[in-house]
DNA sequence: CTGAAAGCGCTTACAG
DNA sequence: CTGAAAGCGCTTACAG
């Protein structure tokens, strides 16, 4: 049904192996001869068998991208920044999304094992404690990159956010504003990302020489509607609440919302800044103060960091890198000071 | 490297026929000889390679999608979507994303053709206008869904959002809130769902008798900046103007910044109404009315045709499904009648 | 510069 | 219930 090189063989009179060898620019082969291939292919409208070539080569040019949402700012510009990097080096890109699930995860992993992937980009479900299923793609040999959602856990290479020193600023920040009493809406504590933002707020108060307030850390697992609790308790309970650091700009945004709805002024009466400097901190009023995160960067970085040891085989296997962030004040912590 | 069938075979002393049959679930094998190979496949931490599989079979159980730009709202949710259905029915998905570049889009559906997918699902590019890349796909045979960007110079499957209908809908509802005279940010003219917002727009204004004026329809290509310019400058020639309706929420919402901006009052002076109902809708404020657009079910059902496509074989080759939209209505159009 | 042959890992019609 | 054999479409070491 599809046109393969032996039809085109068949066509021109030679065989499949010096299609084959002109169609891959092979160099023993003849000007003439090349051409003359090439012509036939796409007057035949010919597409080679990548599951052919894949079986033959044992490489299957596409890489496995496993992510928890595909849906959010964060992972589909993480996705764009991937793709880029795969596509200019000629590969395709098998995306699964585990919905935060950790079944789902170690389903899809096996999955793209099967499909015989040259490489995984893994960012974790939040769940994700059980380490089996990662551990098995290394025992596997197959090249892995975790991204944004990473673990201690595993000695591979990681890619993460500029996570401690992005929260330390955003909080010094506040500090530096006037905040006195800080809340942080906090992350999922499985994930390296959430503890290295709580561990950025923590150590910005006690070196400005404030009080680390542990009722004042609330874990909301990325949820808004937690958060919008949180908030509402907290101000009652404690007045002089004047700032709060997010996990998240979903969560920043969130809490702008629930200020105003409560009728406290953001930011004369109480700051905000989030973490991720997506579009929405522009849309939001006033503005959102955030601390920018870069998620194509980061995928990208992601993506080449694959490449990089799918191509030299490199044995090093542990290596971190993190990419710069900066804090992008806007209205939510422009505090006019008296 | 890797454990194969053979592997198996020689481990259990049987011949590779039985294993592959035992792990297919094939009915001849005897439970005992199943259970055994099962058992040592697991041992052995096998894992089918698809290629092979695939090439013998010519089915690659995998799905090609091709998408403008993955990073939105509306594009990650119709990935989700279709991610579920295909994994529920055992489908790997390839994605791929344009730019809405018409040459990478010639290129990705190339690769995915040459990947071997057993079908695809394609929302086009805004500038393709070229229709032979995706006329070839048509006669290859290879089983297509067009998805929201969609063409009527293609006679495929399609599904789309109830466009006409849902702009309808909105205009109308300005209308009936008091606006006379209502301009219209509109979209791509190579893209029917551009078109049919505007039918729905005109044929709205027409219905309830008021003059369709084409200079209040401008052309923003999706660009939020072309649509601040033209707010600014339509206001200030025609101040009497009372309500915008976007072809899209970044348009919606970047109008309501813009009039904040010239201090007009949303929706006391200009009223606003989108079309999506993106998450974005309920950030802004005055909160953005909108046409819910519901992307993960288009994405949800594009997979769906495309599966039963391919299962069917059904030779019928030009049917649109419409999605239902319903009408959003929040502040940005709450105008108070006088 | 070109061809014949082997083999990647799997599935399946055929035979028993 | 199980096995031997062929073949999916390609690539490549070997030979000339």
């Amino acid at each position: 049904m599809s046109v393969t090189i032996k039809d085109i063989a068949l066509a021109l009179g030679i065989s499949p192996s010096t299609v084959s060898r002109a169609l891959n620019g092979h160099p023993d082969i003849s000007e003439e001869t090349r051409k003359s291939v090439k012509d036939v292919a796409k007057k035949m409208n010919y597409h080679v068998n990548q599951m052919a070539s894949s079986l033959r080569t044992k490489k299957s040019f596409s890489i496995g991208v496993v992510v928890p949402k595909i849906a959010s700012y964060f992972f589909s510009s993480a996705l764009s920044g991937i793709q880029e990097v795969a596509v200019s080096n000629n590969y395709q890109v098998l995306i699964c999304q585990t919905n935060e699930s950790p079944t789902l995860e170690k389903k899809y992993i096996s999955s793209l094992l099967s499909a015989k992937v040259d490489g995984l980009l893994i960012s974790l479900a939040k769940g994700s404690k059980n380490i089996k299923h990662i551990q098995r793609v290394i025992e596997h040999n197959v090249p892995l990159v975790l991204f944004d959602r990473t673990s201690d856990s595993f000695k591979v290479h990681k890619i993460e956010a500029e996570d401690f020193k992005g929260a330390h600023r955003a909080v010094t920040h506040l500090i530096d504003t006037g905040c006195k009493r800080i809340v942080h809406l906090s992350g999922p504590d499985t994930l390296a990302a959430s503890l290295n933002r709580m561990r950025g707020y923590k150590e910005a108060l006690k070196d400005k020489g404030l009080e680390v307030d542990d009722e004042l850390i609330v874990p909301c697992d990325f949820d808004p509607e937690t958060g919008r609790k949180a908030i509402k308790r907290l101000l009652d309970k404690y007045p002089d609440i004047d700032g709060i650091f997010t996990v998240n700009d979903e969560l920043g945004v969130e809490s702008i919302l629930t200020l105003k709805s409560m009728g406290i002024k953001v930011p004369d009466r109480v700051s905000v800044v989030g973490f991720g400097d997506f579009p929405i901190c522009r849309i939001v009023d006033p503005q959102l103060s955030s601390v920018s995160h870069h998620p194509e960067k980061i995928g990208y970085e992601a993506a080449k960091c694959l490449l990089d040891q799918m191509k030299n085989k490199q044995k090093e296997n542990n290596t971190r890198r993190v990419v710069p962030s900066e804090l992008v004040i806007r209205a939510s912590s422009s505090k006019k000071l008296s």
